[in-house]
DNA sequence: ATAATTGTTGCAACTCGGTTGCATTTTTGA
DNA sequence: TCAAAAATGCAACCGAGTTGCAACAATTAT
């Protein structure tokens, strides 16, 4: 869903964070870039291939730090590994269908509340067998004792 | 959010089920009739204590089979472990809220669509930093090859 | 009643996603 | 250019979940 993104917009998203650019976070950042949908840690190995050759360790570690500056944002699925998809305000938050049978993770449009029934009725080219919404972040217990992290939705 | 449940539940769920009842199943049953929200595997075997000593192993299995049948849902989780409940009429589908810091689940209330935006506002003892929106089942290119598994919204 | 079959459990070993500690390399900034 | 700080790579580790197989329990056939 992120479309007309040229190569300049990785060091400028990683400057814009304050984030040093190296070049293991820029061949992660434009792969996440040009991505049509989220993907997983061995996805984007995978899209590495032997030419950038990064190891595992510092891939999770750039993908959390982009994901505590909110640079994307992390998506679990039932198979135990999280998905990942840029956090733009052109990529705005929405719902994704995973597949039961190939896994296979697909961005559906974002859309206020208000037409998610139509929305969920008319995608009949999916046989839809579970809807989740999970809402995240601190609970009231937990909300006065950290004080770190800001929202990011 | 299950409430007057009583013992005998658990053996007309399996029997309406089609499941033979073993104590192990009975036991796991019971306690995700009592729960008040989503329990992990590691939160039912301490549930079930050294007085009914299941192996890990068959927990899986029993959870496994009582999702295929439609008895719980399963929900994902970032951290990795999956997390379980009732699937009754007197517990439909509904959002969760975990947090980000202690990891708890708890239920939110069952709404339709259009009260969702209400809802969430409303909710001023959470601070809410991610909101997510899962729809899975089968995609149209892996409908046509899987005729199995019925529908468990 | 007994034997054969089927289904369920337990144990061990394993896979896979993700993390931690530490030494080495790279980036930054004076 | 050079030192301090940050980032990477490697190995070893951890936890969630799975697989294979033997032991056990419940059904069914003889
Ligand atoms: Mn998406
Ligand atoms: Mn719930
Ligand atoms: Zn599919
Ligand atoms: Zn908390």
């Amino acid at each position: 869903m992120v479309t007309n993104l040229k190569h300049k917009d990785a060091l400028l998203t990683l400057q814009k964070a304050g984030i040093s650019k190296t070049s293991q976070r820029l061949a992660v950042l434009n792969i996440l870039l040009k991505a049509t949908t989220p993907l997983s840690v061995n996805t984007i190995r995978q899209s590495l291939g032997t030419k950038a050759n990064i190891d595992k360790v510092t891939i999770y570690r750039i993908l959390s730090l982009f994901r505590q500056r909110g640079i994307i944002r992390e998506i679990a699925s039932v198979g135990g590994a999280n998905y990942f998809e840029m956090a733009t305000l052109e990529n705005p938050l929405h719902p994704h269908f995973s597949c039961r049978n190939c896994g296979a993770f697909t961005c559906l449009a974002p859309l206020p509340f208000t037409q998610a029934p139509e929305l969920i009725l008319s995608k009949n080219d999916y046989s839809i067998d579970h809807i989740e919404i999970n809402i995240s972040g601190l609970c009231a217990c937990c909300r006065n004792s950290t004080k770190t992290q800001k929202t990011m939705i």
